[in-house]
DNA sequence: GAGCACTGC
């Protein structure tokens, strides 16, 4: 089997070099720490020309290398966040020593406790110290007191995170300032603005963790554990705050959410945007309604500035830049009606000099770039014989990471590598194969942080998930195929696609960055370097792939009712705008006016899409019970798959017996209604219960939660009677029979435009658009016919697929379209 | 006969 590997990397071995210096990518400076033994960029150069004349060097025969050395502007820092945290955990046993000496002296006292967190953070000093940003805390304090938005490009590595907020929180401008501020009524009223800073991050695990990393180096309690602790976080379902909070990490969700109740952001005198150029669509919301804040009158504010920091990974501030001028320009100049905006900075002083811009270098390892020399067609086989070169020529230690768009592919290639890996030759070190993707159960998941037995190498094969979400230490290879699936809302088809594409620069970049976490690394990619020149610069912005009728209610109960003269960061089609307008209308959200509706000012509350918010409303017109039925439904369309994937085919006839009892044949929403209800009346053991019915328990515990977010918040609205009220009994779930004509009517409500009826030959077309429509695999109704179905999702994959499916009446369908 | 990744008072 070797031999064949070997064979292999002979064949390719006669490709002729066709080697190109690159132009770009040659960037000085940023040394990462601790290289002494590094040659010198003119000692590489030197060592390419030799490369370029005929060199030994084997690999550069297969791949060829553009010698990338510096550390390229890598995006997104989990990184940063974990190498802090390791510093941390260094650092904590020592401590913790300290700690124990200390307690027997005063085992309880609150005080002692306190010495013990300055401990600990005198201790963090040290490490604070050395990281890129901390040289810059004066230079960023001093252009924060002149202007009101900053932007600031952090690399990975840099600290900008954790030690902005920091920087800024003892600030003058900083403190709690009494003001006259402007009511809606148009009266005014005293009250204290400002005092606090805002972080937002993409993700509640960074928002968390960098919380607790913060409130560690500043040595403070965190959150709700005392009342003096002045660093909290703010996540959905979790939320550790106290009255003297002053820094708080949030999601960009939670922000958006208190927006809502306060759109000035009175508590806050600053806001860091964290993680930018991950371009969800909540952080151009957010970006949107910073804008209008900076450059307005501040009148909700009592005229107390706003500070603003946006923070990115990625160089490309040029747009932000653009974006905020825009914004002060036309506050400034309300006198000038000249359409066009001034293309020369020196004409606009005043604006000028409100934006500051700041570049911290990160710390990271050079990462040596091969490309493939010729387009690759088949990734997994590509992928194969590069990993057993590595294999091969490089010594241990060091781990390979295997980026790839899918599980199919990761499957398919795991098998493979351990099939080669049998026939291998016993002298060289073992492999160990570890697929990564998000389907994955946990347990499964975890096996790829666990250290691998001796002389043993890991080969992780990843899809995206490995990108941002998780981080693998040990990864000195990464195998990149340079592609990723990416869904896309098709607003004319009024579908989700789900396609292979590729990847952007920013994400190669980001993709290789994981190979020089811990030393120096290669990163080989399965795509030619004219290729990798091609590609876009950056992601493609969530909010020109995804519908946006969710962001314009957001929008709406926030009173922006020019929705189209809304400050996007990037502006999408005015077709996807219009067509997002009409699905509001569609479900009463908007009046006829454009004017948000008070059901639509209801549905923005809740943490639903539109539609799923106007099933809600819907079935609470139905009475208690059928509200309630609808909740656990809408609580398991909110959460990931809540059945487990069934690999093999005797698992999935397993699954299917397993499950007997919980299918419905009405469909997989009355499906929904059975499992949460049966999850949720198992007192005892509701992991045993799970694992027995092939329920994922994860998936479950996130439905129970959003089940008790839903529950209270139609409490608080009055749709259902306050918790101490006495239940009716014939209301209670237990013993209450469903009714599944009201609740799938209900469900007509938000969704009577995703529905389709059997035509003669069998297939599904769609009411709307008469499109071929399959139902999907995954659902109880696969494969059988009733007269027509309604479905929660509409996907095109390798076809088009109907998902979470039930059976409804076509005259039903009729009604809900006709808004009778 | 099939599942890129996140997120919400």
């Amino acid at each position: 089997m070797p031999e064949r590997v070997r064979i292999v990397f002979d064949d390719a071995d006669d490709v002729p070099v066709a080697k190109q210096v690159p132009e770009t990518e040659e960037i000085q400076g940023s040394k990462p720490v601790k290289r002494k033994d590094q040659p010198t960029d003119h000692q590489k150069q030197k060592r390419k020309k030799r490369k370029l004349e005929g060199s030994t060097d084997t690999r550069s025969q297969e791949f060829t290398s553009s010698n990338e050395t510096q550390p390229e502007p890598v995006s997104r820092d989990t990184n940063e966040k974990d190498a802090v945290n390791g510093v941390a955990n260094g650092t904590s046993d020592h401590l913790k020593n300290k700690n124990h000496k200390t307690k027997k002296q005063a085992p309880q006292g609150t005080k002692q406790n306190f010495t013990s967190l300055r401990e600990k953070a005198k201790a963090l000093y040290e490490t604070r110290k050395n990281l890129p940003i901390f040289p810059h805390g004066d230079e960023i304090r001093r252009n924060l007191r002149t202007n009101d938005v900053m932007l600031l490009v952090g690399e990975t590595g840099s600290g900008k995170s954790t030690q902005i907020p920091q920087f800024l929180v003892n600030e003058q401008w900083c403190r709690p300032t009494k003001a006259t501020v402007a009511q809606d009524d148009g009266s005014e009223k005293e009250m204290t603005v400002g005092g606090c800073i805002a972080i937002t991050q993409p993700r509640r695990v960074a928002a968390i963790s960098l919380a607790r990393r913060v409130a560690e180096e500043m040595g403070t309690p965190l959150g709700s554990s005392s009342p003096a602790s002045k660093v909290g976080y703010s996540v959905r379902f979790d939320t550790s705050t106290s009255p003297s909070t002053r820094i708080k990490f949030l999601t960009e969700g939670m922000l958006l959410q208190e927006m809502l109740h306060d759109p000035s952001l009175t508590k806050y005198s600053a806001i860091v945007v964290d993680e930018v150029h991950e371009r969800g669509v909540n952080v151009d919301l957010v970006l949107g309604f910073l804008r209008n804040l900076v450059s307005g009158k501040k009148e909700g504010r009592g005229g107390v500035p706003l500070k603003v920091v946006v923070m990115s990974a990625t160089a490309d501030m040029e747009s932000l830049m653009d974006f905020f001028k825009e914004g002060l320009q036309a506050q400034g100049d309300t006198n000038t009606t000249n359409g066009n905006t001034c293309q020369q900075d020196s004409s606009q002083p005043n604006v000028e000099g409100k934006i500051s811009v700041c570049h911290i270098k990160g710390r990271q390892f050079p990462v040596k770039t091969i490309y493939a020399p010729a387009p690759v067609h088949d990734f997994v086989d590509a992928a194969l014989k590069v990993i057993f070169q590595i294999h091969y020529k490089e010594p241990m230690p060091g781990d390979i990471l295997v980026f790839l768009t899918g599980q199919e592919m990761v499957e398919a290639l795991e098998h493979l590598v351990n099939e080669y890996a049998t026939g291998m030759d016993p002298a060289l070190p073992k492999v160990q194969v570890l697929p990564l993707f998000a389907a994955l159960p946990q347990v499964a998941q975890q096996r790829v942080f666990l250290p691998a037995p001796p002389r043993t190498r890991k080969i992780i094969l990843a899809t995206n998930i490995a990108e941002t979400s998780v981080t693998v230490s040990g990864v000195r290879f990464v195998v990149d195929c340079g592609k990723a699936k990416i869904k896309q809302f098709r607003t004319r088809l009024g579908l989700d696609s789900l396609l292979v594409k590729p990847i952007s620069k920013s994400a190669a970049i980001q993709r290789k960055g994981r190979a020089g976490r811990e030393a120096p690394g290669q990163c080989y990619r399965l795509y030619t370097e004219k290729d990798y020149l091609a590609l876009d610069e950056t992601n493609t912005p969530e909010i020109l792939r995804c519908d946006l009728s969710q962001a314009l209610l957001n929008m709406k109960a926030r009173g922006v009712d020019d929705v189209m003269g809304f400050p996007f960061l990037t502006r999408p089609p005015r077709e996807s705008l219009e067509k997002a307008l009409l699905q509001l209308l569609s479900i009463d959200a908007l009046e006829e006016s454009g004017k948000i509706s008070s059901i639509g000012l209801h549905i923005a509350k809740l943490p639903l899409t539109p539609t799923l918010g106007r099933v809600l409303l819907a079935a609470s017109e139905h009475g208690e019970g059928c509200l309630l039925d609808v909740i656990d439904i809408i609580s398991c369309l909110s959460v990931e798959n809540i059945f487990l994937n069934t690999t093999s085919e005797e698992k999935k006839e397993e699954a299917e017996k397993a499950r007997r009892d919980l299918y419905r044949r009405e469909g997989d929403h009355l499906t929904m209604l059975a499992t949460v209800q049966a999850y949720a009346a198992e007192n005892t053991d509701r992991k045993a219960w799970a694992e027995r019915h092939m329920v994922s328990h994860r998936a479950m515990q996130s439905v129970m939660d959003v089940r008790k977010q839903l529950t209270t918040q139609c409490r608080q609205a009055k749709l259902l009677p306050s918790a101490g009220e006495s239940r009716n009994a014939s209301n209670n779930s237990a013993t209450r029979e469903p009714s599944p004509v009201l609740i799938l009517q209900s469900f007509l409500r938000g969704f009577s435009t995703n529905t389709a009826r059997l035509v003669p030959d069998g297939s599904y077309r769609t009411v709307v658009g008469n499109q071929t429509v399959a139902i999907h695999p995954s659902s109880v109704l696969f494969g059988k016919k009733v007269e027509a179905i309604m479905y929660n999702e509409f996907v095109f994959t390798n076809r088009s697929y109907a998902r979470g499916v039930s059976a409804v009446q076509m005259d039903w369908v009729g009604d809900a379209l006709t808004g009778a």
